[in-house]
RNA sequence: CGGAUAGUAGCGCAGUUGGUAGCGCACUACGUUCGGGACGUAGGGGUCGGGCGUUCGAGUCGCCUCUAUCCGACCA
């Protein structure tokens, strides 16, 4: 008799501790014993490099390029963007000796006072101001530009509370640095980069997006404008899922950028700097698991397919032979198949197992159904189960991973669209936002309104965001007029 | 950095008026099983976060300290 499936909290329960037992259970990450790190197991790992792997082709195909630049900043660096620094400040590691010694009692070790560095190292918390230093050095001619770069690298922002994969004190990210020859080409250059984002969300995490720009105070530290993309979580909370940044010629003054442009004056580049992290597996994994656990969407699986056999260990040698060829067939269509014919597991195990770790689509090769000449194919996202003949599977399989990953996104889209909200009333919206959801409101444009909706509602100004048809209105708090609806939630 | 809670096996926990360490899961071996998270038998695993004190005796009482988690402030 089965037990009761209650290895997992319930969503309705308590969405955060069924993110965090999901993310541990479905063998993505865990808590490092470090303070506020996490560790990627290999699961996990693999569905980032998927993402890295789609991003990185979608990067070069508008001409970026990858670099490398170093881990430690010399403090001095980061204090030449006043802006910059005082954003960043408050959460930076420093590194400020270079060597440790045994101590008095032989047992053990600690830092020798002797070694104490001249200038402090920091722990880059982003890379803006050692990049802009080695742009220096690459420009000095309007033939150099644009200069396209991105790396892939580790960042650390010592955070007072951590949450995996959203919010880490250490966390694996891309950023991309630009410099250009002129303003606009800066500009399009920073919403390029966030539409390339979108794209990636949508169509590969399947994840609905909504694009914006932010308000002033929710602006990156530096940057003359932030473009952003907000997914909608299942509790109805926003997640800032990736940013795009305008940076003006703030970097380009700091760092004396400068180079001699075709009439032989001289100008500070401008520049865009724009990134990604190991924060949009937390919106993969919010966006679309369910109380079994995580749905992946095809596109990014490391697993598509799982072949179970079922099988007494006499009938079992007939059934590998059926499931090789099935598999080689799969396979022969690009699609990544799995065959878990272990024995010191049932199969009751195996369904939930990979239901757990989200697995698309699963077949089931039975010994009573291939008596039959037909199998189980079920699908991860709706549960649904079907016979199926063994003739012609693997096509059907690869029509149904695509037919899974169209479905998830619309669902998800579906989830989101009911939950957006316009409202013109800040009681009514005090009492709304308490159930989540993505409010369009007029917004006076003063930091003020918004710090008092921050007060009050725990709510920000998620982004001003784009295609929306704007039509002038009053504040629903100060009662001025305002120009255009914004967006406005809790968030992560 | 404020407020609350908790540290006992890898994980989750119990441990009564102080009397010498236990449960579930996981792990190892063997056997029976195998169509939705199997069961039996036998095992292995612990400086009870650390220090000091009270006591014949401390997981338990007192003081100090460290760490973690949650709620705030901060944040991709």
């Amino acid at each position: 008799m089965a037990k009761e499936l209650d290895f997992l909290t319930k969503r309705s329960e308590d969405y955060s501790k069924w993110y965090n037992e999901l993310v541990v259970k479905a063998d993505l990450a865990e808590q490092s014993d470090v303070r506020g790190c996490m560790v990627i197991k290999p699961y996990g790992y693999a569905i980032w490099e998927k993402m890295q792997r789609a991003l990185d082709d979608m990067f070069k195909e508008t001409g970026v390029q990858n670099a490398y630049f170093p881990l430690l900043i010399p403090k001095s660096f980061l204090s030449k963007e006043a802006e910059h620094v005082e954003g960043f400040a408050k959460e930076c590691a420093v590194v400020t000796h270079y060597r440790l010694k045994t101590n008095d009692t032989h047992d053990g070790v600690v830092v020798d006072p002797a070694a104490k560095l001249e200038e402090e190292l920091i722990i880059r918390p982003t890379s803006e101001t050692i990049i802009w230093n080695t742009f220096k050095n690459w420009i000095h001619s309007y033939r150099d530009l644009p200069l396209l770069v991105n790396q892939w690298c580790n960042v650390m922002r010592w955070e007072m509370r951590t949450r995996l994969f959203l919010r880490t004190s250490e966390f694996l990210w891309q950023e991309g640095h630009t410099a250009h020859a002129t303003r606009e080409e800066a500009e399009a250059r920073a919403q390029m980069m966030l539409k390339v984002y979108a794209k990636f969300a949508e169509e590969y995490m399947a994840v609905p997006v909504i694009q914006g720009v932010k308000s002033e105070t929710e602006r990156f530290a530096g940057a003359l404008d932030t473009y952003t993309i907000e997914a909608m979580m299942q509790d109805g909370k926003a997640l800032q899922s990736g940013t795009s940044h305008f940076l003006g010629q703030n970097f380009g003054k700091a760092f004396e950028v400068q180079f001699l442009n075709k009439d032989n004056q001289t100008e500070y580049a401008w520049a865009t700097s724009w990134g990604v992290s190991t924060r949009l597996m937390g919106a993969l994994i919010m966006t679309h698991s369910d109380d079994n656990g995580l749905v992946l969407p095809p596109a990014l699986a490391p697993t598509q397919v799982v072949i179970i056999p079922i099988a007494k260990p006499d009938q079992l040698p007939a059934i590998d032979e059926k499931a090789e060829a099935l598999m080689k067939e799969l396979k022969a269509l690009g699609i990544s198949v799995k065959y878990d014919n272990a024995d010191n597991k049932r199969p009751g195990f195996k369904f939930a197992d990979y239901e757990l770790k989200g697995v698309p689509v699963r077949i089931v090769l039975g010994a009573r159904d291939l008596e039959q000449g037909v199998v189980e194919v079920m699908r991860r996202d709706t549960l649904e189960k079907e016979n199926q003949p063994l003739e012609g599977l693997a096509q059907r399989t690869k029509a149904l991973l695509d037919d899974i990953q169209k479905n998830i996104f619309e669902k998800a889209r579906n989830w989101r669209d009911g939950r957006i909200y316009e409202c013109d009333n800040y009681e009514e919206f005090k009492e709304r936002i308490k159930d989540g959801g993505f409010f369009l409101c007029h917004w006076d444009g003063t930091a003020e309104t918004e710090a008092r909706i921050k007060e009050e509602t725990q709510a920000t100004i998620r982004c001003v965001p784009f295609g929306v048809e704007q039509t002038p209105g009053t504040d629903m708090v100060s009662g001025k007029p305002a120009k255009a609806r914004v967006l406005i939630a809790r968030s992560y």
